[in-house]
DNA sequence: AAACTTAGTGTAAAAATTACACTTTGAAAA
DNA sequence: TTTTCAAAGTGTAATTTTTACACTAAGTTT
């Protein structure tokens, strides 16, 4: 099983969810592969080396599923992250006499990035994941490796995507009130967004179709649902369009 | 002296040069390493394996420098690049046989990308590099390995970068005129850029720095020189600028 | 019926962007 | 020395975009 893997090259990554206030990442809880019995409670991306004959972004995908369940989803790469010490804090070293071949190989990872709205996949841990956890971004604290370097290089390219790519619909259900939309460019951005200029901003693209259905349980008067357009999109942004 | 260094990764460089009219990539004419007579006149990036206890970027400066001669220049990643089939032309697999220890060993490239001015810097050829040459980027043909898909990531890349870092100036010389910065804007953009609102729009960001200086031997109306202040560009950018 | 919460709406001032054509200056050629 | 050539250098008006800002509407809960 490991006979193919390459000792040298692994993925990681960065999937990011918004459950309608806050932005999430998902991290798990590493523990021993085939329930090898060694104290770890550590926080990592999920990520493990590369086989020898797979797609980086293959590989990205297939671990992410061998981790977590999670299948088929868009991942989009950050980056690659080399650094010699990167595997030389005693913990990690401690996980990975206990888990890999060659513990000592000098590894680089590649970081990847995704996004998805978290109420679309269930997520099951297996494989060295003990538990998988949807982790508040802002409550991150010190995770494994060089995960909070790969995680601040993801949360990066998210806000680049986020102004010039519709990524933001992913993170959200199909449809979708102006303010959950508001909600998520502001959160991201973690910044101080009109709330009246983005509305006729987005409104204004055209790429949002209204529809007729509306909120429905909420204490307060219930907010229109709109849906993206991905056809509309397409034609406009040609000339390189901006989202903000 | 092969000894250490890791069979799986690898860097590769993309350097852009301007002089004063297109848009130049640097390029190797590779050859046997040791004057081993392998006839080979592939055109690729600068770029060999990584050493075992070396950062990425480490490596690549160094790789550069062994192949071109050029020093101590700042190369930004462009990212990892991972294709099982990479290596599988069969003019690079005569060549690779030829020159490494592993020659069926996986590798992953990362991809480094670097501005310079051309004159600043004299190249040398050496290691498996028989000639080192300023390509213009427009005339680029097939290249080794993936090196074509590396390249259209750095020119993205470069696009990118122009668009919001003062990366421009690294093309030109320290003194130069706004025409000069204009036909690198163009140039680079690809684009119609109005010569009268460039002009207008880089003098009002207030980094550029006027001289007494003139342009000399031209048989027209000398321009003025002009030199990039970095101290401004820092304070003015805290609020992500843009150039254009 | 009152209170609460979020939805939803418009405008005026300021700033940025665009399109556009002629004069100036020095060197080289006549 | 005059003419020609090539790029340098300059301004404005119209349009579009951006910004700042506060109240009413509608449904739910108390």
């Amino acid at each position: 099983m490991h006979s193919q893997s390459n000792p040298n090259v692994s993925v990681d990554c960065v999937v990011f969810g918004f459950d309608g206030a806050d932005l999430k990442v998902l991290l798990v809880e590493r523990e021993g592969r085939d329930n090898l019995n060694i104290a770890d409670d550590t926080l990592v991306l999920p990520g493990d080396l590369i086989n020898d004959k797979e797609d980086l972004a293959a590989a990205a995908s297939r671990v992410l599923q061998n981790l977590t369940g999670i299948q088929k989803i868009f991942l989009e790469q950050i980056g690659a992250f080399g650094s010699p010490h990167r595997l030389t804090k005693q913990r990690d070293r401690v996980w990975l006499e206990a888990i890999r071949l060659n513990p000592e190989a000098r590894v680089i990872t590649v970081g990847f990035f995704a996004l998805i709205n978290i109420k679309n996949y269930k997520i099951k841990p297996a494989g060295f994941a003990k538990h998988v956890i949807w982790e508040d971004y802002k409550s991150v604290g010190e995770l494994g490796f060089d995960h909070n370097e790969i995680l601040e290089a993801g949360i990066h390219k998210l806000r680049d995507r986020l102004y010039r790519e519709p990524v933001g619909f992913e993170l959200l259900p199909e449809r979708f009130s102006l303010h959950q939309l508001y909600t998520l460019y502001n959160e991201i951005m973690g910044g101080e967004i009109d709330r009246r200029n983005f509305r006729r901003r987005m409104l204004k693209t055209g790429f949002l179709k209204e529809t007729d259905e509306y909120q429905a349980g909420v204490p307060h008067k219930p907010a229109r649902l709109y849906e993206f357009v991905r056809e509309e999109f397409e034609n406009i942004s040609k000339n390189n369009f901006k989202f903000y």
